[in-house]
DNA sequence: TGCAATTTAATTGCATACCATTGTATAGCA
DNA sequence: TGCTATACAATGGTATGCAATTAAATTGCA
């Protein structure tokens, strides 16, 4: 038996199919998820992102565009525009920081603030529909975050 | 204590938080470890997207638009476009199905078929980088096809 | 102080994704 | 056969996402 990695033992054959890789699953998982989230949704005049922005303000309150993007895995290109349909739609505010110009920070307005109340009902509709168990939802969480933490450490080694 | 369901104790102000919902760290996960991809698919000229679609005729060879949807969840306006781009790269044919006109065949070249080889490292060099066991990548699979499952099955009922 | 390096958002360009609609082709039935 | 219903891919419109670049502001150092 030759002193190699398992996986250099397996024909590419195997190693290419798309059940044999964890990021299908993963993909595909995501996508549907939030497509399932739609109807919700659309209850709010939210679009997924939008919720999402929602939802890192309701919990951490005032903040700036990279901050924002930071804590959502976002990027500017992604968030201005999505940040200047939201303030058209009267959910926040965008304003240049005072004390530093390059800055602009995002604030909800009461409007957006009273839209918790209506969203409410939303992670609960959600997780009906995942069907899997308190543990099962944790290990997964728990399994996404592990990922999610490696592949960014490996990005900057 | 009334009878009420656990999450109707819950206040707003904790399920609504990201880290509390399933939903965040699945979509956050995804989409670095596509992005994550990118420098390996470069190499092949291929975009993440576009890697599924090989992935899917290397491992079950021609289909049509529509099989290679349902397998990748993807439609066909998504698909459409994809497949025109990569038949301008000579990576596939697209041709009306004879027998049922309504149908278009997608089928690998030659070229298409020889990028398997190259592609081989792509799974080995990501598996590197997600960094969790086999065992725990094994149980990640499984729950996220749990979910993807669920999700799909309270779609239609 | 004055200038180079850095930080921060915004912009541009490209590639998905999904929904709804359209147009063509086939199937199924009166 | 002829008409309607269905199936399928393509199209158009909206909304992300990311990389690379730009532009303005601030920092830090000579």
């Amino acid at each position: 038996m030759a002193k190699r990695s398992i996986a250099a033992d397996v024909p590419a054959d195997e190693l290419l199919k798309l059940e044999n890789q964890m990021c299908f699953p993963l993909y595909a998982c995501s996508k549907e998820v939030v497509r399932r989230y739609t109807p919700y949704l659309d209850k709010l005049g939210l679009t997924y992102t939008q919720y999402l922005v929602m939802l890192a303000l309701w919990e951490y309150g005032p903040t700036t565009v990279g901050e924002l993007g930071e804590r959502l895995y976002l990027d500017s290109g992604t968030l201005t525009p999505l940040l200047k349909k939201m303030e058209a739609k009267g959910l926040l505010e965008r304003k240049r920081n005072a004390g530093d110009e390059r800055r602009v920070t995002i604030e909800l307005t009461d409007e957006g603030v009273a839209l918790k109340e209506r969203a409410r009902d939303v992670p609960l509709s959600m997780g009906a529909c995942v069907g899997i168990t308190p543990g099962e939802g944790a290990e997964l969480v728990r399994l996404l975050q592990k990922v999610l933490s490696n592949v960014r450490d490996s990005r900057e080694g």
